[in-house]
DNA sequence: CTGTTAGCGCGTTCAT
DNA sequence: ATGAACGCGCTAACAG
């Protein structure tokens, strides 16, 4: 591998100009500069990113910590991060962390290793008070799709009550007036505050809320879909509509109301939440709530960028709306 | 950040004795080693990774250029790669290349600034001669998913005709007479070679070959799917059964054939390629070819590890089989 | 505008 | 078994 002191020899100037020439700052003359680019081109030179972070004490690298790479929302996320980080002539190191406390704090510190200052950590098992302690300690640590109170300046996250409610509002403006609602078994924020959502908007249209009208899914993907479903079909509780709390759970309602030879949506309406490109696989097409992950990742990546070098919080909140996408799912009730 | 000097001090050792500690290799005395151990830990000292690169000379991270995260392939051949890093403690760099030739080679430039010896290739843009060039310049470089004859032993790749094979020998075997085929437009050399196994296929059932049979899509997506199977519909031309040239557009075809009121797999049956998520979510579930990424990526990973640092060339090939996955899509043809 | 000097944090000899 | 010294490739002062 060639470094800096090859090229420095053959174009016979000192490191220092390769250096300045390289990073395109300071002043060089102009002849030499374009003596010492030839030299870099024809040998090929390529700055060692691991010397330059040493150095320079910062890595240019985002560190992106997730459960999956290969789940579709979380790789959505990923590729908004790396936008951000083009722009900033950063490079993206993602870090899987799937399961556990310990495995999302692993990834942490991992990332840490490389010393990449600004990091976008989508938590799923840390609590608040961990993710405070961690927030103190590295400032260019931003979290997604998740508030965390005491550090709303360093959260990027979506308005999941109004979701549930837009949700809701739309079911309810095609008067149905029995909804049953798809949650996820396990204590999750989200689910709970989504639900929140739809009881409000029950409330705001004078409807009754009934908690039979609940069904739980031990995993919130369409395996847990077919399992709520399943359960509040066979308690023989009358509903025309379904708020499902995800497109993964939805899509696995469609399929266990198909199965049952329900029709969607004559029979019953149907929609989901997340806006994934699963959701136009299905027939009918998933009419859905749109989760902006990609806009909200990039947006959380150039914070973490800036907070990673400036220190300075704005005290700003960082709180992003989904919004509502029609499609085949959702037809107007006609009792 | 504190450094392995700090460690040092207060341990009351030379750096060297701290290094060895962390490595845990070379002779420390126990009772050294756990005194060590314990300012380690108390301090919280993460050893610099860019400088242990730097001094050391590897990086012991590995590159994976693909062309989106956010596309479901791509994120579990990511996920493959991730897995194999994990057993060798390495780390994985991510490198989105889309589109182009130069983005491709881009990302591998950025790849060996970091000094990543090992690197996993998807690419969809460079000419077999172009990659040989760079495989000659670096040794841990593996191609994943394209075979290129001068570089076999460092290509790990599908067998993709023996894949359109079974595809339409299961057709065939539910008999099924006139099969149409959806490719994509563009040239590409895995379309092509899936092609030719079906044409074989054809062949040994004693079947003949229409060319008129064949579909092409502009994009090898939902929309590509639609766009062939309309041709292929609107020509007139009657076939029983569609092999897609991967699941994205089979679900395509699925809902163009839905919306024209024709039945899957009751009028037509349908077989994909790939076993992408999303071939369960449409209705009817895709029958399909699985193609294993995951442990494709897997593999490949490890094989790029092992090159890097051995530069051993085994000359073994590294070929990978698709197997068949009955689901809904496919009905026997009963005229 | 350009070169010299001094480290960055760490692993690796080579003594001891 | 342990430490001193050196250098990895590079940037950041400081001279000139």
């Amino acid at each position: 591998m060639i470094t800096i002191k090859d090229v420095a020899r053959v174009a016979g100037v000192s490191t220092s100009t390769v250096s300045r020439v390289v990073r395109k700052q300071g002043k060089v003359g102009k002849t030499c500069r374009a003596k010492v680019q030839k030299v870099i081109d024809e040998l090929g030179y390529r700055p060692n990113i691991n010397a330059q972070a040493l150095v320079s004490k910062k890595s240019n690298s985002l560190g992106v910590v997730i459960p999956k790479v290969s789940m579709p929302f979380f790789g959505t996320l990923a590729c908004g991060a790396e936008e951000a980080t083009i722009e900033n002539n950063f490079r993206v190191l993602i870090s899987n962390a799937h399961g556990s406390e310990q495995a999302e704090l692993d990834a942490i510190d991992s990332l840490l290793q490389h010393r990449c200052g600004a990091i976008v950590f989508h938590s799923m098992h840390c609590s608040d008070d961990t993710l405070c302690e961690l927030a103190e300690k590295i400032p260019g640590l931003v979290f997604i799709n998740r508030l965390i109170p005491k550090m709303a300046h360093r959260c990027v996250w979506l308005d999941n009550n109004m979701g549930a409610q837009e949700a809701a509002k739309h079911l309810i403006s095609n008067d149905h007036k029995n909804i049953a609602v798809i949650s996820r078994k396990d204590v999750n924020p989200d689910a709970q505050i989504r639900l929140d959502g739809f009881r409000t908007a029950l409330n705001n249209a004078g409807l009754p809320f009934d908690n039979e009208l609940i069904g739980f899914g031990t995993t919130a993907d369409m395996d847990g879909g077919k399992e709520a479903v399943s359960e509040l079909l066979d308690s023989g509780k009358k509903f025309t509509a379904i708020l499902s709390y995800n497109d993964n759970m939805a899509i696995g309602v469609v399929h266990e109301l198909d199965s049952r030879g329900i029709r969607v949506p004559e029979d019953i309406s149907v929609i989901g939440f997340d806006d994934l490109l699963i959701s136009v696989a299905c027939i009918p097409e998933l009419t859905t709530m749109h989760y902006p992950v990609r806009e909200m990742a990039h947006y959380a990546a150039n914070l973490a960028i800036e907070l990673a070098d400036n220190e300075s919080s704005s005290g700003k909140t960082h709180l992003f709306m989904p919004h509502f996408i029609e499609r085949d799912s959702v037809n107007r009730y006609s009792a």
